[in-house]
Formats: structure tokens, sequence, C-alpha cells
DNA sequence: AGTCATATGTGTACACTGTACGCATCTATG
DNA sequence: CATAGATGCGTACAGTGTACACATATGACT
């Protein structure tokens, strides 16, 4: 179908200058198609990202089916570091799927809403089998599987804002969190006292 | 200055019309000045989009001098729940200062990297605080303070993008998550819960 | 006072954006 | 072959950031 020639013209767009850059009539001269065109396809250029953001989701979804480790919690460790990979080997994409350049108006159906995403089915199914073998207590496994997420965005968004003074920097304290993040769901629930 | 007054109006066109409905000519309407005439106070638009990030860091900064707990514990959760009033009430400005439209080119100096802003002084100087009464372990400040940021931030981005079924679910998650994450720093005396 | 450098503001112009509209051309079905 | 729907295109327009050259205001120094 066209509509995938126009998507792959945008994802190498996407690739070369960035969600910034990518603009309408340049997916389409390099989709070989005038500008008008794309509109046959897509009703918006919001469309289009909207695209390009499932597009980006679907990669990373394939990466992460490709995690190979069978223990759970190597398998959420792997996770984690596909994670960083992700976001460092293809910034763009990344931003596509994770950042979009402003809040869009798209609705997500309840079910693919947080938590219901495929990638996020497949963390809670090796949280629950980590589970079964004594991890986590009784945190919700959606709850361990939303902190890691959030705190993995959360510190990618920050490095890509330039926020951390250098790359290492970045990928030690990354990893530094979100160990903890894991390792602080891995016991019995705790309560603190005052 | 006139850069005040460009600033003044440039909020205003920000808190009505968002990050992305932010036009240069809009601002100078506003400011009652030519288009042009922006360009002797801000080189760039996206130097004057740094300003208003930087504007609004700043009054994010004023609420969080303005949290008056003393137990350093009881300041960092009303911290937690002044972030996500700031993201809710404000959403623009919380866009303009913590979730740039895209990628700027903007380098932040060595000195005012994550972990070294004034919030994150502050933030530091409470949990180190609460170290030198047990909490927090070894673990270093920076740490604790940048994972909370990260998280606090994280959910805020996936909250902006629609991606919770709707408000509430996501100020639950959030602070069961913040929560959690507090806690699970805080090595001081723990007990099991019933 | 008058001069003059500097800071500040403006009007016009340009290249580039998303996209509305109407027309042309393919494609498949009768 | 005819015809209807899907797909593509050329033109046009309003809105964007901003370069450039010119106008004016300001204030310092004679």
């Amino acid at each position: 179908m066209t509509r995938d020639t126009i998507l792959a013209a945008a994802r190498t767009v996407l690739d070369r200058e960035g969600v910034l850059g990518l603009t309408v009539r340049k997916v389409a001269a390099r989709a070989k198609l005038s500008p008008m065109a794309m509109y046959r396809h897509f009703v918006d250029k919001s469309a289009l990202l909207d695209a390009l953001m499932d597009d980006g989701l679907a990669t990373w979804g394939k990466i992460v089916s490709s995690i190979s480790a069978q223990d759970p919690i190597a398998w959420l460790e792997e996770l984690i570091e596909a994670y960083l990979d992700f976001a460092l080997t293809k910034p763009h994409r990344f931003d596509a799927a994770f950042m979009l350049p402003a809040p869009s108006a798209r609705q997500f159906p309840d079910d693919f809403a947080v938590g219901r995403s495929p990638v996020m089915a497949m963390i809670i199914l090796r949280i629950d089998q980590a589970k079964s073998s004594g991890w986590f207590g009784d945190k919700p496994a959606l709850d361990v599987a939303l902190s890691l997420a959030a705190l993995a965005q959360g510190l990618v968004s920050m490095h890509r804002a330039n926020r951390f003074s250098n790359e290492a920097q970045f990928k030690t304290i990354y990893r530094t969190a979100l160990r903890h993040c894991l390792e602080s769901y891995s016991v019995r629930p705790l309560r603190r006292e005052r």
C-alpha cells in the first residue's frame, strides 16, 4: 500500500532530520509523491506523526519481544538495558514514540492506555512470573511496570534535554536508578516508621 | 526592561495557547511591538522559549521555596504533591519548563546540569538533613533526588500524552509510585506491614 | 545648545510551512 | 467499453520565522 511507502519515507526523514525537521513536503518528496497526495492517506500531519509513533512503538515492541533471557528478573534487566540502547542509538525514533513534540490531541482507546499496550503486557507478564517465585511481594505488577517505565522515560527525557553533563554520567545514573527501582520492589512490602 | 514586557506577554500567550500556539507575532502583538522588535531582545524564537523555560523553572523554584514543612520527609512529601499540582494546574508552564517541544540545542553550563539547579539544591539539602537523622542510609542524595524527579517527570509526561484513561487514575498512580520511590530509599527503621 | 554614537523599533520581503480546492488520472467492476 | 470510486496533482493561500535596510529615540560629551 502507498501508505506504507509514505511511512517508510517518513521513517527515513525522521531518522535524518528529527521530529522537528520532518515536513510533509520532505516526506512526500522522498516517497515520490506530491505533497497533496499525502492527504489521501493521512488526514493531517499530526496523523502522520501518530502513525510514526505507532511505528516506533512497534519497533520497540519487536526489540522487547527479542529479549531472550529466561529468568524473569534477568529479562527485566535486559529490558532496562535495551531501552537505554534504543534511546541512545535511535534518538529520533525514540522521540517519535515516547516524546511527542507536544501534547497531541490523540486520545488512546482505553485498551491502549498505559499498562495495556503490548509492551506493557509483556513486562507485566514477566513481573507476574517473578512474583510466582516470590519476588515483588503483593505489589500490583502494573505499579512495578509503570514505575520502571516512567523512571526510564523521565531520565531519558532529561538526557535528551542536555541536562546531564555527559553521556557517561547519564548512563551511570540511569543504570543505578533503574536497578534500585527494580530492587526496591523486590522485597516484601515494608512500612516506614516516623 | 522591554525584555520583561516581552516575557510577560509570552507568559500570557503560553498560558492561553500552549507551547505549540506560541508564535513570535502573537507575543509581539500582546507586547505592543512589531514582530521584528522581538529580535532585539532574543536572538531566536528558541531563545525566547529558553527564557520561558527559565521563567517556568523560576516559578517552580518559588513554589518549592514556599514549602513550609519542617521535617525533611514531610517536606519531600509536600514537594511531590506540589509538583503534581503544578503540572495539573499550569500545564503549559509545565511544558515550557520540563517538556521542551523538542530537544533544543541549548547546552546547560555544567553548573546548571541536573542536580545543580537551584531546585535540586533545595531537594538535596532536605535529603541531607534527613540523612543526618538516619534516613536514606548511604545513598547519594543526588541519586535519591534524581530518581524522584525523573519518576515524577516521566509519569506526568505520560499523563500529558493522554496515556492514562483518566486524571483520577493518574493521580493515584503518581502518588503510589512516588511514595514507594521515597520509601524505597528510606532505610531507616522499617517494619513489616501486617 | 548641538552633535553624534548607540540602542531600540519598524516595514518590507522571502523562503518555507500545512493544507483547501478543483481537476486529472488511474483502477476495478459492471 | 462505460462508469464510479480511489488515488494523485497544481495552484493558491494564510501563517510562520526572520534577514535586511531604514527610522527613531536616548543619552553622553562638547
